[in-house]
RNA sequence: UGAGGCGUAGCCAAGUGGUAAGGCAUCGGUCUUUGGAUCCGACAUUCCCUGGUUCGAAUCCAGGCGCCUCAGCCA
């Protein structure tokens, strides 16, 4: 019995797992492992970034290692606090936990000059005056070597000199780089005597002005792993050809810790853009109220649409880690939202488009307090009162004059149930001039109290209602993807592609009592439409809800059918 | 056309010489006071292709084909 239990609760393995496995029984790191998760504070966290967050914070506490936060901030043209903020907040509110290990790679910015000097005396390293579009022509082709710079020859103590009076802001921007010396003939662009440091008189969000050049990531990142002590230096596939370049810095230096870079594929999502700087496009140019708007793939969009931690983690955990480039369908995401948020979520009657029930034998000014479940998933949520009386409103989706075959709601003659309350048959429908309907007439059975006849007669459909006299206003904005092409990301002009009723705001909804006062981030789910949450923007007197996902509609697909 | 990677179902993904796990999606059916959820069932004679080795190949070998990454003083 015990055995099942094992093999039930055996973590699935990967590579990256295995390669951490071997190097334990090796002793490699002293069976240490560290990892990290470094992102550059240039944007807000996305979908993708929780696949990287989950992979390095889950990889430290399955082997009782560490993982540190690091921003990658060396590039002081693009970043900012509030980036580092959001995205403090965000891998918080994703449910890990970086103790005291927060750094920036700012902090090592004395460091990682020392090393520079380091390379230079050690011949590796060297000023280049030659400008960008120089450097390129010398850098060649993929298929022809580059040729050695003019200055590549420079003496050591020269070089110094040069670096010195680089760092001391002599210089203008791109007039000068220092350069790694390696081979201008090797296969690997990469390794045509990379930039190491560019001058840049820039504002640095954490150091000010006390810097103009600064460091290129390839030099940056391996050097502060191994000032970490990071065993395990995890990031995504197009970085694999970065990895001799990795090494090289930390072979020539000598350095004591020396990381090991893995690569593994990055998530893509059908119908989701995950690039950066489409994302900044789209707030930038207001396509999006911010980065929390919630058709964003940002995790602070998630959040607010109602999608739940967990469910994020366990989508990480489904989708796997692996080399091969892949997009992973978006309906997975969806159901791991669902799944949790149908096991959770408090059950709750709301109506989108209105339309009066006028229960025509039953007295007038009479209320009744009914018991309705809260979630039949959740045997401990318990009741609630709901308040029922001569006058409700349904969705005037749930009615139809001439049904169709396979509609089994409401139309006249036909008996459905009012959930937790009683059985109702239409009796009459009244119209405008233009002949809409304004209001459905019916009778109930007295004898099916909390929805349920004693003789055992049953009904197909059931509907939910809101009571007229006491139900809550509400706008309802429902959020569809946000673009249609299902891989946004080879699109040239991806704006094209922003679907334009991917937003559809719903006002005049009406919510059964129990939604008055609904915090932000109070996820429901609406019988029978939906998963709703409670918007940051609402207030006392105006109670706005985000859709979160709608149900599976299998009616939907009836009625496509036929 | 250089180098480095990667090809297992519609989408992910296990599998590492012993006869193709699992999840999503889809399609049936059951149940239901949500047309949701639940439950039950179906879903790769074959692993990019072609040869070879072997009693036996998705796994090993050879040769093809396809896709991705790299020519920033971005990360």
């Amino acid at each position: 019995m015990s055995e099942t239990l094992e093999i039930k609760e055996t973590k699935s393995s990967d590579f990256i797992r295995e390669i951490i496995d071997n190097d334990n029984e090796t002793g490699k790191h002293a069976g240490r492992v560290a990892t990290r998760f470094p992102p550059e504070p240039n944007g807000y966290l996305h979908i993708g970034h929780a696949k990287s967050i989950c992979l390095n914070f889950g990889i430290a506490k399955q082997y009782g290692g560490t993982c540190n936060l690091r921003f990658d901030d060396t590039n002081p043209c693009k970043e900012d606090t509030e980036y580092v903020d959001s995205i403090m907040s965000d891998v918080r509110w994703l449910g890990f936990d970086w103790q005291d290990r927060m750094y920036y790679a700012s902090d090592y910015f004395e460091k990682l000059y020392n090393y520079a000097v380091e390379l230079i005396k050690l011949g590796k390293a060297y000023v280049c005056d030659l400008n960008a579009e120089q450097i390129r022509e010398y850098r060649g082709t993929l298929t022809e070597p580059g040729k050695n710079s003019p200055y590549r020859d420079r003496s050591v103590e020269e070089n110094l000199d040069l670096f010195q009076r680089m760092r001391n802001g002599e210089f203008p921007d791109g007039t000068r780089v220092l350069r790694a010396k390696i081979d201008m003939a090797s296969s690997n662009m990469n390794m045509r005597d990379p930039a190491v440091y560019r001058i840049r008189h820039a504002h640095h969000h954490r150091t000010g002005d006390k810097w103009c050049i600064y460091p290129m990531y390839d030099f940056a990142h391996c050097l502060s792993d191994s000032i970490e002590a990071i065993t395990h230096s995890i990031c995504t596939l197009e970085f694999e050809i970065h990895r001799p370049l990795y090494d090289w810095y930390l072979d020539v230096l000598k350095v004591k810790d020396h990381p090991q870079q893995i690569e593994f594929a990055r998530l893509n999502l059908t119908y989701t853009v995950m690039s950066k700087r489409k994302l900044l496009q789209l707030v930038t140019e207001k396509h999006v109220t911010g980065w929390d708007d919630p058709r964003m793939p940002t995790i602070s969009g998630m959040r607010r649409r109602g999608y739940t931690s967990e469910a994020i983690r366990k989508f990480c955990e489904l989708i796997g880690v692996a080399k091969a480039d892949s997009t992973v369908d978006v309906s997975l995401l969806e159901h791991c939202i669902r799944e949790d948020l149908n096991r959770r979520s408090q059950r709750v009657m709301g109506v989108l488009r209105p339309i009066k029930l006028v229960i025509d034998n039953y007295p007038e000014g009479k209320t009744e307090e009914l018991d309705a479940i809260n979630n039949p998933e959740d045997s401990d949520a318990g009741y609630r009162k709901v308040t029922f009386s001569r006058e409700l409103y349904i969705d005037s989706e749930d009615f139809m004059e001439e049904p169709p075959k396979g509609f089994y709601r409401m139309s006249p003659g036909k008996e459905v149930r009012l959930k937790a309350a009683y059985y109702v048959t239409c009796t009459d429908v009244v119209k405008d001039g233009q002949d809409n309907i304004t209001e459905i007439h019916c009778t109930y059975d007295p004898e099916t109290k909390g929805g349920t006849s004693n003789d055992g007669r049953k009904v197909k459909g059931t509907l939910h209602w809101v009571n007229a006299s006491d139900c809550i206003d509400a706008e309802v904005r429902l959020y569809g993807p946000l673009f249609k092409s299902v891989n946004p990301s080879a699109v040239e002009d991806f704006l094209t592609d922003i679907n334009p009723c991917s937003l559809q705001v719903l006002k005049n909804c009406k919510l059964e009592k129990s939604m008055a006062g609904g915090q932000a981030g109070y996820t429901v789910q609406f019988e029978r439409l939906g998963y709703f949450c409670v918007d940051q923007d609402s207030s006392d007197d105006k109670l706005v809800m985000n859709r979160t996902l709608p149900l599976k509609d299998t009616w939907a697909k009836v009625s496509q059918k036929s």
